[in-house]
DNA sequence: CGGCAAGTTGAGCCAGGTCAACTCCGGTGG
DNA sequence: CCACCGGAGTTGACCTGGCTCAACTTGCCG
C-alpha cells in the first residue's frame, strides 16, 4: 500500500479496462476514491465476512473470482453467484438477512471502495453511474439466468449453459472455440447444484458425442457448437448428435 | 387516460406508499414522469415482449404480480424470479441476450416508465436515486438466494423458504403467523423447479407434521414457525418434529 | 519425486419426476 | 338456483436421473 493513489489504480483493471467503473472518474475522483480504499491481494478460500464486510460492502474485482456462497445447517453449500474482473459487488444491507458469505475461488485481487467516496461519486458522476448502473443490472441478469437454469434444467443442460457463461463473462482474447473455465469442478458442482460426478460424467459425454474436447481441466475447445447450443437451450432431441462415429478420432486435435 | 398526472399517480402505490420510488420526486418530477409514462392493467397471462419491452423497459409495479419467464425449446418453462409492489424493472440491454419475457402471474396495474423522464430523475434526485438503487440490489440479493436455494435444497426445504419469502416481501399488516400466498400452485412450481404435485405433497407433508395449516390455497397458518425455519435452512435431522413417536429415535446419527 | 487434494469411474439406490385418475372450485348459462 | 364445465389442485403407482459411496487415477505444489 506504500503507492500513490496513481499508481495503485493504474495496475488494477477497474481503471485501465475500457468500461470500467474507475475508467470514468476524473483525477480528483480517483484520487480521493483510492485515498479511502483498501485494496488486497485474496488466496482461494479467504473471505469477507460479518464486520469485515459491514465495514467495507462495496468490493471492486480486479481480478480472479469471487463467489456468493450459502452455507446450510447440515454443510451442505452453494455458490449463489460468482464475481470476475471489472465486477462491482455491492453488499450493502446483505448483512441484515444472511445473504452468504464472499469468498474467493482463486487467487483474486480486489479493491474495497469507500462507502462514502463510492456515494458521491455515484451522486455527481453520471458517466460512472451509468457504468456502475449496469453493471449491477447485469448482474441481476446474470442471477435470474442462472436461477432459471437451475429451475428446469437437466444436468448436461446446465453445464452446456455454463460454458456459454463462461464464454459470455470471459475476455474475448480467445479464439471464438475456446472458452476457459475459471474455476474449479467442485465450485461449478457447487454452482450448478450438481454433484462433481456429474459435471465430470457431463464432461465425457460432451466428449464422446464429439461435441468439444477437454485441453486441460481449464480449456474448453468446442468442436459442434449449434449442438452445445441446442442442449444449453434445452432441445430434447439430441440423439441424433450422439455416436458420431468420426468423433472417435479426434485424438488429432492436438496437433 | 384522461386524469392529471396528480389524480393518475394518487393512485398508484408507487406514489403512496412512502419508501417508493414515486413518492420520493418532486411535483415537477412526478408531473414530467407522469406525462411521458403509461399505465396499464393486466391480467393474468398477459405479457410484455419483444419491441413493446424495449421500448419501454422499466416497468413500476403498483399493484399484483409480475414474473420473469424463461421458455425452453421443448416447452419446459421457468419462473427465473417475479416482481410485486413497489419493484421497478429495468430491462435495459436484457433483449440482447434473451432474458426471458415479462408475464403477469395475477392481474397487476403497472406503469411503464418513460427511460428519459426516469433517466433525468436518476441524474438529479439523489433520493429517488438511492430508492431505485436499493430496490434493484435487493430484488439482485433475491434472485441470488432463490439461486442457492434451488442449487442446494430439496423440495420441502425449498418449499418452507418460499414461505419465508412470501412473508419477508407481502404486505405487513397480516398477522406475524399468517402468510399469504400471492402466486398459483402451478406458477410456484415453475419459479421453485418441481412439479405441482411434488408442491401439493410438500404442503400436506408440512400440515402431517403440525408446521402449518392451509386457511385456503393461498393462506398459510403458521403453527410451528421455528421449526419450519430449521426446514428452510436445511436442518436434515427434523424427523424428531414428525407426529409418529418412533421417529424419536433418530439421536444415533450423532454417535 | 512424494504426498495429497482434485477429479474420475463404477454400482446401487432414492427423491422427486411422470402419468393417469380423481376431486374441488369458480364461473356461466339455462 | 342449480347443473354443468373446464381448469387447478390432489392423490397414487411407477420409473429414472442424478446422488451416494467407495475405489481409483491424475495433477499440482513444495
Amino acid at each position: 500500500m506504500g503507492f500513490t493513489p496513481k499508481e495503485k489504480c493504474k495496475k488494477c483493471a477497474m481503471f485501465y479496462d475500457t468500461g470500467n467503473f474507475c475508467a470514468h472518474l476524473t483525477p480528483e475522483e480517483l484520487e480521493n476514491l483510492s485515498n479511502e480504499s483498501r485494496t488486497a491481494t485474496l488466496k482461494r478460500g479467504e473471505s469477507f465476512e460479518g464486520e469485515a464486510l459491514e465495514h467495507w460492502p462495496i468490493v471492486a474485482i480486479s481480478s480472479g473470482v469471487l463467489s456468493l456462497q450459502h452455507l446450510l445447517e447440515d454443510g451442505r453449500k452453494s455458490i449463489a453467484t460468482f464475481f470476475m474482473r471489472g465486477d462491482v459487488i455491492d453488499l450493502r444491507r446483505a448483512g441484515q438477512r444472511n445473504r452468504g458469505s464472499l469468498i474467493a475461488l482463486s487467487k483474486a485481487e480486489v479493491c474495497r471502495l469507500s462507502v462514502d467516496a463510492f456515494e458521491t461519486i455515484a451522486d455527481t458522476n453520471h458517466s460512472a453511474q451509468h457504468v456502475i448502473w449496469d453493471n449491477l443490472r447485469e448482474q441481476s441478469f446474470l442471477s435470474n439466468d442462472h436461477a432459471a437454469d437451475l429451475a428446469t434444467k437437466q444436468a448436461l443442460e446446465k453445464l452446456a449453459s455454463f460454458l456459454f457463461e463462461c464464454r459470455y463473462r470471459g475476455s474475448t482474447d480467445l479464439p471464438k472455440q475456446v472458452i476457459s473455465i475459471p474455476i474449479r469442478r467442485c465450485d461449478m458442482a457447487e454452482y450448478m447444484g450438481m454433484q462433481p460426478e456429474t459435471i465430470s460424467r457431463g464432461f465425457r459425454q460432451l466428449e464422446e458425442m464429439g461435441i468439444l474436447h477437454m485441453q486441460d481441466l481449464k480449456t474448453v475447445v468446442l468442436e459442434n457448437e449449434p449442438a452445445l447450443r441446442r442442449i444449453a437451450n434445452g432441445a430434447r432431441d439430441i440423439s441424433h448428435i450422439t455416436a458420431d462415429p468420426k468423433a472417435k478420432i479426434k485424438i488429432l486435435s492436438f496437433g
